[in-house]
DNA sequence: CTACAAAATCGATGCAAATCAATATTTTTC
DNA sequence: GAAAAATATTGATTTGCATCGATTTTGTAG
């Protein structure tokens, strides 16, 4: 728990790209690291927040669970992005997902009230937050497009392009296939069958966590009619 | 195209209050009034970002067109309302959605450059227009949410509700149903039908654009569990 | 009022995905 | 390395919703 580091880990961030040293410091003195074993939670949905968070390692997804029990993951985070730092504009601000490491996992803490007194002394700081919120913005414009005009598969083929580095065809999925089921809004059991599937067709190999694109051109083109 | 009752409608506008009496003649110079009638679009899906739009009266549909030419209706925009003004820090805006006049309507158009370059100068401003992004994004999460755990009655149920004025339970639909059902992501006959089925079980009346509710434990009964 | 177009409804059928239930496989733990 | 637990796969069935085609209703211009 060596907070000296905190400040350097900052400065790879886009968002803090634009601090003043006097601020970064005092960022710094407002953070806290926190190291997290698999399957703990950083705040559940419904907490009030306090903080926004920047990844250092590991993985951490963020999810919804509905009246009825049902888990929905909306996000997965990786090393070096933020979340929860919208929440710092709303006048009740509450989580509205819980975030759940699934691996050994290691995050800064910044305090938002804080951060926010301080983004009044960053009209450039502000400027970026603007841009990133509007990234988001757009991300989730293209998720619920997929989620009603897009059936399961072309959502698992939009996905299996997205994670496969550009002109890499065999690479790893860095979760649980589960994990990645809910995030495409389907059961794991249709998933299993969404693959088995595109194996059929010879568009993809399985094995295990390994996967294998045989036919891009067939992906592109299910994804795009 | 009375130029001069622009500042008047600005002052009404919650984005803009923030701003001092020069900031807003200079937001009045660099907008521009535009009066639709039904069926005219505003701008289309692709087109570049130039401005964004504050609505005086009628209402302006946002849909999304796919590439196999399904349209989904995104939102709503009634009197009042701002959109397209997250737009402006994206580094090439390009508009994601259409917007077309569902009634005769009157929007106003702000130069999303010029209004930028004077957010240098209100951080109030700034933080303000950060906050209502904060409130779409909650929206859109939300919105998610419904897509991926719910069912179109609930969906539907859910609409219902909040259309409803508090506790009166007659109202009228303000748009075709046809817009809603888009809106809800189910077709128009999917959209019908849960209507009648909810009639059936004399949870409510329809007639024509007519809405009773009769039974508001059992709406709210059905979207939690 | 009539005629036409647009919107809404209805019936029949098909398909994608959820559900339920069982088995297989991998991973973890002692 | 065996036992236990978690994950993944498979099969059979049901459900929700889309699709297609045909009416009926509503709105609107002549």
């Amino acid at each position: 728990m060596d907070s000296q580091n905190i400040p350097e880990a900052l400065l790879g961030c886009h968002l803090f790209s634009e601090l003043t040293e006097a601020q970064l410091d005092r960022v710094r003195r407002h953070s806290h690291l926190i190291d997290m074993v698999e399957g703990e939670s950083l705040f559940f949905q419904g907490d009030e927040a306090v903080s926004f968070y920047l990844v250092l390692s590991g993985r951490i997804k963020l999810y919804r669970v509905s009246p009825d029990g049902k888990e929905k993951v909306v996000e997965i985070m990786e090393s070096g992005a933020t979340f929860a730092e919208a929440l710092m504009f709303m006048d009740q601000p509450h989580y509205p997902v819980t975030a759940t490491a699934l691996a050994p996992s290691r995050v800064i803490g910044i305090n938002s009230r804080d951060f926010k007194s301080m983004l009044r002394e960053s009209i450039d700081t502000c400027f970026l937050l603007l841009g990133s919120m509007c990234f988001r913005l757009r991300g989730l414009i293209r998720e619920i497009d997929a989620l009603s005009l897009d059936t399961g598969t072309v959502r698992t083929v939009s996905y299996l392009l997205q994670q496969a580095p550009s002109d890499q065809d065999n690479f790893e999925l860095q979760v649980a296939k589960s994990v990645i089921a809910s995030r495409l809004s389907v059961k794991p059991e249709t998933f299993s069958r969404i693959l088995k599937n595109l194996h059929e067709k010879k568009i993809v190999s399985i094995d295990g966590r390994n996967v294998m694109i045989h036919d891009r051109d067939a992906m592109v083109s299910l994804c795009s009619g």
